[in-house]
RNA sequence: GGCGGAGUAGCUCAGUUGGUUAGAGCAGCGGAAUCAUAAUCCGCGUGUCGGGGGUUCAAGUCCCUCCUCCGCUACCA
């Protein structure tokens, strides 16, 4: 038994995630946790709402919240969403829980006591009318370069060039339109990232079987330019962490709070804790996760996040881990993914612009779009959802292939043999080569889970699926059961085995139908099919089963038509 | 601009360290079967592997160059 700890990018606070957010980082994330569970293994999985940063506090302004009711609610909607997809975290804690407050001060006190924080002092725009320091990109004004009047502090969208808030002409509030803006000193905690880049990148050197996506990304920013920038690491915010050197005031950083970026990941640890709180465990069950001094030695480490993310997990969080100078667990592999784009062009938060996870909910149950999205994960490249090819691909793997299988077989034995497990009969050469092939192909697939390989996981999973047809279709049960019925009984007997074996293969992509399928079939046994011959004995003859509802009802044209045109504009 | 990813059959994609006639699923065409959600199974592919040049006995796979799409570019997270 190995034991995995399995962490999702932590999804942020200000509203309903899309499919795109979704296929990037939770349901991978959450398929490696079933599967390494139903492999027996222990493991950890742990995501959060990332709650801290500007756009929280202006999404509870919006909502006419105090930022901490209104996180706290978002963060209940987003949790029942996740339940609704059958993300199986073992927690799904919270950046503001006060497990992460210590944390963060812990990270952030060991961090100065080693020399790796340096105060700043810098200039920054202040609004006098909305009352804050403004990011760059919540500044608005016209690009000195173009004349674009809808230039951001950061960068012009229209000419791409990248601005300082101070070039802009008529600079103005983004948040409130307010040109009363005024550029004040403030001074800020920097993480001297430049001063562990060495180590960070051996460290990145040797990671020789992560996803080139991964890896590129962070050598890109070890040795861009003047190579890695040191990193501002605090917020003059009132919603965050406070500053503390660990449970120390940090003199000179009252009011101010952390970088939620720097707050972020620490949270992974933190939620563990949270968990381990809850139930009333001590520390020692939080540590041997991610203490390699308290047992942790053994555990093996896999992040999952999008592309977008790269940065912060192979280089921010690392340079924090490393600098405590504790030993801590660092990640063992980094799963990243692309981006999934709609119908030709990208979701959109802004725009309503796709499905978000509780539209998508409401319209059809979670197998489907788990199936799809996983099975169309955007590995190498973008991938895009488009309506049609989200219907052709249901329809096919799950009601014709998979779904109709249970059907035929179930229905088949009832209207012959009853709702019982017949009895008689021996294996020949086509059980013996039908097991040959399953074992061959269950061992692939395997390979592939662990490697999370997903694509490829999902077309072997349909490829085993089309395994019990072609039995089936060469059996012929219903033909042999005119000449010799107790023949038929040892083929039925044996599809009927094949729906438990493939519910539970099936679980880490389609948790719902297997469980379905398991309840049909009466049993609670998911063991894997270490030994397929075995497996497929699991229901013995007189067993009782009962005949499922349709499992996967197809969608209908007149369905598809009617999405497309919803989920097109804009959000309603 | 810089960096990175991608460009392979109508569609979605596989193609280790270069090596027999470039593969899979879907769609399409033909057939079998009739247990089943008209669901299944079998058979059928003459593709400029984005364009051009080069290295090699041999390149989708290596090198150069050009084109197209996408992402990132460090104070959004």
């Amino acid at each position: 038994m190995t034991r995995h700890l399995i962490t999702s990018a932590i999804p942020y606070i200000n509203g309903i995630k899309h499919l795109g957010n979704l296929v990037g980082s939770q349901l991978p994330a959450d398929l490696f946790a079933r599967y390494q569970r139903a492999r027996g293994n222990e493991v950890m999985f742990i995501c959060a709402t990332d709650e801290h940063g500007t756009p929280a506090e202006l999404a509870a302004a919006k909502a006419g919240q105090p930022v901490e009711v209104f996180c706290a609610e978002m963060h209940a909607v987003q949790a029942d969403i996740a339940r609704g997809f059958g993300l199986s975290f073992d927690h799904f804690g919270r950046s503001s829980s006060p497990q992460n407050h210590a944390l963060t001060q812990h990270f952030a006190g060991k961090l100065a006591e080693n020399g790796l924080i340096a105060e700043v002092s810098e200039r920054q725009v202040y609004s006098n009318a909305d009352g804050r320091f403004l990011p760059d990109r919540y500044i608005e004004g016209t690009c000195p370069n173009c004349g674009y009047d809808k230039a951001r502090g950061d960068q012009c969208e229209n000419c791409t060039k990248q601005l300082d808030p101070t070039d802009l002409i008529d600079p103005r509030s983004a948040i409130s339109g307010s040109t009363d803006l005024e550029v004040r000193e403030t001074r800020h905690l920097y993480l001297r990232q430049s001063a562990l880049k060495d180590q960070l990148a051996a460290w990145i050197d040797s990671k020789t079987d992560w996803p080139i996506l991964t890896t590129s990304i962070a050598r890109k920013w070890l040795n861009d330019g003047e190579g890695l920038q040191d990193r501002g690491i605090t917020r003059d915010l009132d919603w965050g962490v406070p500053v503390r050197k660990g449970d120390q005031p940090w003199p000179g950083m009252e009011g101010k709070v952390f970088y939620v970026w720097f707050d972020a990941p620490i949270e992974y640890i933190a939620a563990t804790k949270e968990l381990t709180d809850a139930s009333g465990q001590p520390d020692a069950a939080w540590r041997r996760w991610w203490r390699t001094d308290e047992g942790a030695g053994d555990v093996t480490y896999t992040q999952f996040m999008g592309k977008d993310n790269v940065p912060f997990h192979t280089l921010s969080f690392p340079a924090t881990i490393i600098g405590s100078g504790e030993p801590w667990k660092l990640v063992d592999y980094i799963k990243s993914f692309n981006y999934l784009n709609y119908d030709g062009g990208q979701f959109s938060t802004s725009q309503g612009r796709g499905v978000f996870m509780d539209q998508a909910l409401s319209i059809l149950p979670a197998d489907y779009w788990r199936w799809w999205l996983l099975s169309h994960a955007p590995e190498s490249s973008d991938s895009e959802f488009t309506w049609e090819n989200f219907q052709a691909s249901v329809n096919k793997d799950l009601a014709d292939v998979l779904g109709n299988f249970v059907s035929r077989i179930t229905k088949f034995c009832r209207a012959k043999f009853g709702e019982t497990i017949p009895e008689g009969g021996a294996y020949g050469p086509e059980e013996t080569a039908l097991i040959e092939a399953l074992a061959t192909r269950i061992r692939t697939y395997e390979t592939h889970m662990d490697a999370i390989e997903v694509r490829k996981a999902a077309a072997e999973l349909r490829a085993i699926w089309v395994l019990g047809n072609e039995y089936l279709q060469s059996a012929a049960p219903w033909s042999t059961f005119k000449t010799d019925p107790v023949k038929a009984a040892m083929q039925v007997r044996l599809g009927l085995n094949l729906i438990r074996l493939y519910a539970v293969l099936s679980a880490p992509f389609i948790p719902f139908a297997a469980d379905a399928m398991l309840a049909a079939m009466r049993t609670d046994d998911r063991s894997w099919p270490d030994d397929v011959t075995a497996a497929l004995s699991a229901l013995p003859a007189g067993h009782g089963f009962d005949v499922p509802e349709v499992l996967f009802a197809k969608i209908t044209d007149e369905a598809r038509a009617d999405w497309q045109d919803r989920f097109k504009g804009v959000r309603s």
